[in-house]
RNA sequence: CGGGCCGUAGCGCAGUCUGGUAGCGCGCUUGACUGGGGGUCAAGAGGUCGCGGGUUCAAGUCCCGCCGGCCCGACCA
């Protein structure tokens, strides 16, 4: 059995004005809610959109300081503690050592691996008295790869590091409840290794640890390939979980279990069947014509499918021309990944004007041989279509893409739909939202030479370390379970997560059978080492169970006259409202076994 | 950072257009009855109307400025 992580549970006032009955300390310290700080709500909260963070604030296990920064109260903090152990469990079994590093970092380390200018607003920065910079760590790649530096070895790789500690990122909109926050506990950990094989090991194992943490939570999460963005590095995993709650959007096969983010995700279209086109361009007029679905509805026009979308990019200081198919979508990511370049934004109407001469609604980029021009790969070797003349109120029809664009660069940049085709098998795929409840990157070499994070090899050469980078954010996967464990009453917990396992509900307080039973069923459940709480509060038994149902312990115990009457009691299984009379004499040794049963 | 909405009692809201005693429901306090899904009766407490300035005899209400919050978008390790 898992030893429990409460703390040793104390009554908030001895002599507080909930406090009812006679009890004695020596007997075990009974978690009594007539005594707890446990602020429910009637109501949603009026500033809620999000179910998770409609519940969190009025079953009362968090409130709001500010914007994005939320503090636990004791039952939002059990809860959170419960899925810290769970990783901190994972991480142990897959040899992670845990460190505890400062939050405060200052500007000389994130000067060195270029990360001070490169991630500009998002990192909270301050100045100490002696005005010398610091900032408020959003991740940890640098300081653990500082600390990596005192090993020399080889003979000491690999190791695998990790901690819990604040994070805070200046979000340009937290929103969310606790979906997305400027402050927040992250469970991060490190891998240095000597070779690749050594990471791909170590990222290996952080999946499967993963997989299980998720499945622990009281969740299911769809491992998605990722674009890695400012962290750069070669691969990157996703943890993702579907919820309408969630901003990311994910791919996903339900025939051969492909996923990738909609940042990435492919997709097979069925091949166009093109007609033999003209032999030249010809340009034909399309007054007040200014989108594509415009030119679809235009008799003379063409189907979306048709025409080729014309959007103009910023890359740097360089103006660029991107096509895609007229009913296509750009990824913009998928652009930032493929081409090298600090900054990348849509070109603003005077530049496109000043570059094309005209508007939006007529561009093309048929003889354009000046400017560089990109190609999503659904383009190639498309005939007969039609694209604007880059001269307001007039398209081209009959363009052949190879023979009449100068392509420079043919990519994959469209994002993808539900309905397509999966790539890897065929079959047609779904695109979901999901919240993101954890990112595995492969980040190879970057973060160990920017510190000097060396090791001697065999040879006795100088090599650096080849570091992996995991993260988990705990307040966002405490949100992710409610998203995934509710109901129109409240929370369900799983048993693994919840804030107390059992709550007995004591229907009549004042009747004294009812509150003597109440206290020993309490006494043995904590002896038997389960989290229980004891409701004695003097409620309308109506008000107790709702409370009980918001909160959403996972197990109930009612105690009430009419019951004790017969020497029974009643047990209501949260998640399924599964209903159990018990027999007052067996009924702690029933409870605790229920309760055992579901833990992971 | 752009667009929209909002800030009045612990929570949810009305009152603002059209200036004139700050209200409702729930919750809270005390007492009584009650007690297996938010009960009833009685008596109470609780508000710098986000902040600052201005107009006015008079501002929750009108004007100016600021702060804070939510949603959409942009952004996001």
């Amino acid at each position: 059995m898992r030893p429990s992580e409460s703390p040793p549970p104390r009554s908030m006032s001895p002599h507080g004005p909930g406090h009812r009955g006679s009890h004695c300390p020596c007997k075990g310290d009974p978690v009594r809610w007539s005594s707890a700080f446990i602020p429910t709500l009637r109501d949603d909260p009026a500033d809620a959109e999000a179910v998770s963070h409609k519940l969190l604030v009025r079953a009362g296990l968090i409130r709001q300081l500010m914007a994005g920064h939320y503090s636990l109260t004791p039952l939002g903090f059990r809860a959170l503690r419960k899925v810290e152990a769970i990783i901190r469990e994972e991480m142990d079994k897959i040899g992670a050592q845990e460190f505890r590093l400062p939050c405060m970092h200052p500007k000389e380390i994130w000067e060195k691996s270029g990360r001070w200018s490169s991630v500009g607003e998002e990192m909270f920065r301050l100045k100490d008295r002696k005005q010398a910079d610091l900032a408020l760590g959003m991740t940890h790649e640098e300081i653990f790869a500082y600390h990596a530096t005192e090993m020399r070895s080889y003979k000491q790789l690999p190791q695998l590091w990790y901690q819990f500690q604040t994070k805070f990122r200046d979000e340009a909109r937290p929103k969310s409840g606790l979906l997305r926050v400027r402050e927040f506990t992250m469970k991060d950990s490190y891998s240095f290794d000597l070779d690749q094989a050594g990471l791909d090991r170590a990222f290996d194992n952080h999946f499967d640890a993963y997989r299980r943490i998720f499945k622990r939570l009281g969740f299911e999460a769809v491992a998605v390939e990722a674009s890695s963005g400012l962290m750069g590095g070669n691969q990157s995993i996703e943890f993702m979980m579907k919820s309408d709650a969630g901003e990311d959007w994910i791919a996903h096969c339900g025939q051969c279990g492909y996923a990738a983010n909609v940042e990435k995700a492919q997709s097979q279209l069925p091949a166009a069947i093109d007609g033999a086109g003209l032999s030249t361009p010809e340009e034909f007029p399309t007054p007040g014509v200014r989108t594509i679905d415009d030119l679809a509805k235009m008799k003379g026009g063409a189907p979306a499918e048709r025409q080729i979308k014309t959007l103009v990019y910023q890359v740097d200081e360089k103006t660029i021309l991107v096509l895609l198919r007229g009913d296509h979508q750009l990824a913009e990511q998928k652009l930032v990944d493929q081409v090298e370049a600090q900054k990348i934004h849509p070109a603003d109407a005077e530049e496109i004007q000043r570059l094309l001469g005209a508007r939006p609604g007529s561009l093309g980029a048929v003889g354009r041989r000046d400017l560089y021009v990109i190609a999503d790969e659904a383009l190639r070797g498309r005939r007969d279509m039609v694209t604007g003349a880059n001269k307001d109120g007039f398209h081209l029809r009959g363009v052949d893409v190879e023979r009449d664009i100068d392509v420079k660069a043919w990519l994959d940049l469209r994002e993808v739909r539900s309905g397509e085709g999966c790539p890897a098998c065929g079959a047609s795929f779904s695109v979901h939202k999901t919240i993101e409840v954890g990112h595995i990157f492969k980040l190879g070499t970057k973060y160990s030479v920017a510190m000097g994070a060396y090791v001697q090899d065999e040879k006795g050469g100088s090599v650096p370390m080849i570091m992996g980078s995991y993260g988990i954010g705990l307040e966002r996967n405490l949100a992710a379970i409610v998203e995934a464990n509710h109901d129109e009453k409240g929370i369900c917990w799983p048993v693994n997560t919840a804030p107390y396992e059992v709550v007995v509900s004591v229907v009549k307080p004042n009747d004294v059978a009812c509150h003597e039973a109440g206290e020993a069923l309490y006494e043995k459940l904590k002896a038997a080492g389960i989290d229980v709480i004891l409701d004695d509060r003097d409620e309308r038994p109506g008000v107790k169970f709702n409370d009980a149902d918001l909160v959403g312990f996972p197990y109930r115990v009612t105690i009430g006259p009419k019951g004790l009457a017969e020497g029974i009691v009643e047990l209501v299984r949260r998640h399924d409202g599964e209903k159990r009379d018990l027999k007052l004499a067996h009924a702690a040794e029933t409870i605790v076994e229920a309760v055992l049963d579901e833990r992971r």
